[in-house]
DNA sequence: CTGAAAGCGCTAACAT
DNA sequence: ATGTTAGCGCTTTCAG
């Protein structure tokens, strides 16, 4: 094309204010140039850096992001990748509350990729990004061991979650490797991984009378909450109890005792769903690797 | 339309999982039954809240909601816009950053309609919802002088940014009507209005070697930050320091010290401006009350 | 290198 | 109550 023309055209584009309708772009061409990412809590900083992930991926890519939330709720999951098909995005980045395969497939027909992250489906053509959470539970317990804290309680939620199940089973593990019985780790379940939910294992602890002299949270919200909670009771970490996390999303640097934590890669997470995604492979399972924290609330 | 023919059309609609072509509807219609958000920063609790409002007025006026963040960016603000511009929304709630006039009216000839939060900009048709500062700085800084704590700090970032001016504004004003000078307020100015800056101004404040007995922040993540770091540093809160938050997000109430704060209702912010948006009503101002929250941080 | 024309799936208007 | 048709703005293809 000749340079004056390209010119000529590009400033008539300025000119009248020109946008691309990207309706009739979509119609066109069967799928747009936006992805979709569908995270399960909004207020978690967690799915905040990993959706972040995947849209500095999809920027870097030449597309545009839709940002979704399903709360947790299959329902409303539902509904999100039913607005995101509508849409005509070429693909999805998910952390899956209850999706089937069926739906997956269905997705498949209409050219809507999917990459799922901590959560493997394979033959269903879907990507899965995943992190080694039995590899993390074990460095929490671990540390925690090393510290001489074998005494230990594993403070959690959503305990049928894969990931969290993992942490769990990583943890048991080093404690077993160690020379001790899997079977005294006291386990406080709470409803929600949040810091409210971790204050509240921190009061059933205390009215225990006698407190654990390690414990590990099943994310750092709750590791926030129950260090909050038990500060303002009197209790010093890490003096009378260590207390270890898992995630190290921001708050846990600046909480009142910088929290020990399991450091997960979530903008690597993301950043890797949305690669596989646009790079148009089937079936590819990718594997990060966690990392120990070594702050204060556990040295 | 008969029963029989609208539950056969059902029927085939569920059995080859017919999903409406949103892009054709678009196309034809001109605007789709979607609407945009965008917002400063998703890392803060205040933002999500506010976007959780916008999306679930979306929902129950029968259209979906693209979520999008400008991170304070004017360069990524635009682009945004474009986006949502592109994908046909029929409306955009914004917390703005650098928008301007030709932008607006720019969108309003294609057909989108604007909603504003916390910035007016009379003349160009878009509606706006703000909540009265200046009020909620004098319940603060009133509050503040009743415990006997005027010697105050007042803890800030974007100083510049009209909110942010009007709480300082509010603040001042309480102060001269009990009688103080205002002059004697020491500011301490960070950069943005996270944790980590709150936690910074708490050394700044400490190095001075004498504290003030009163400190109002202008958000309640840097009340948190600074709370957690003059704890760690032996202060008490509140004996030695009160503090004053603005905001009242979730953390605020399960942070090490429970924090008093000024209560801003985010959540129908983003109800009503989604409200307003959806009404076609043009240049209308909608003004919100905030609310003091009292609780250990200053009491 | 530029111009013309078909058609993506939907809705609104009109005809049956 | 149902069927038919035009056209939204773009991309792709084919002709000039």
């Amino acid at each position: 094309m000749a340079e004056a023309t390209r010119v000529r055209v590009l400033t008539a584009i300025e000119e009248l204010g020109f946008v691309r309708n990207e309706a009739a772009r979509t119609l066109r061409k069967g799928s747009g140039r936006t992805l979709g990412v569908i995270v399960e809590d909004i207020s978690n900083p967690y799915f905040t850096d990993l959706a972040r992930g995947v849209e500095d991926a999809s920027n870097a890519g030449g597309y545009d992001l839709i940002w979704c939330t399903s709360d947790g709720s299959p329902e409303k999951e539902r509904r999100r990748l039913d607005f995101l098909e509508q849409q005509g995005v070429s693909g999805v980045v998910i952390t899956p509350v209850a999706l089937d395969r069926d739906r997956i497939a269905r997705l498949r027909a209409r050219d809507v990729r999917m990459a799922l992250v901590d959560r493997r489906m394979p033959g269903t053509g879907a990507c899965s990004v995943n992190v080694d959470h039995v590899q993390g539970g074990r460095l929490a317990m671990r540390h925690l061991i090393e510290l001489g804290r074998h005494d230990v309680a594993f403070v959690t939620a959503e305990p049928e979650s894969p990931p969290v199940r993992q942490r769990r089973g990583g943890a048991l593990r080093a404690l077993t490797r160690a020379g001790y019985a899997p079977e005294q780790v006291l386990t406080i379940a709470e409803e929600e991984l949040t810091a409210e939910a971790g204050q509240h294992a921190a009061r059933r602890l205390l009215e225990f009378g006698t407190l654990p002299t390690g414990i590990f949270c099943a994310n750092d919200l709750l590791a926030i909450g129950l260090i909050n909670e038990l500060t303002r009771n009197g209790v010093k970490v890490p003096q009378d109890v260590a207390v270890v996390g898992y995630d190290d999303i921001a708050p846990a640097a600046t909480c009142v005792v910088p929290l020990t934590t399991v450091c997960q890669p979530r903008h690597e997470l993301g950043v890797t769903a949305t690669e596989l995604l646009l790079a148009g492979i089937d079936n590819q399972q990718v594997t990060l690797t966690p990392e120990l924290v070594v702050r204060e609330s556990a040295c």
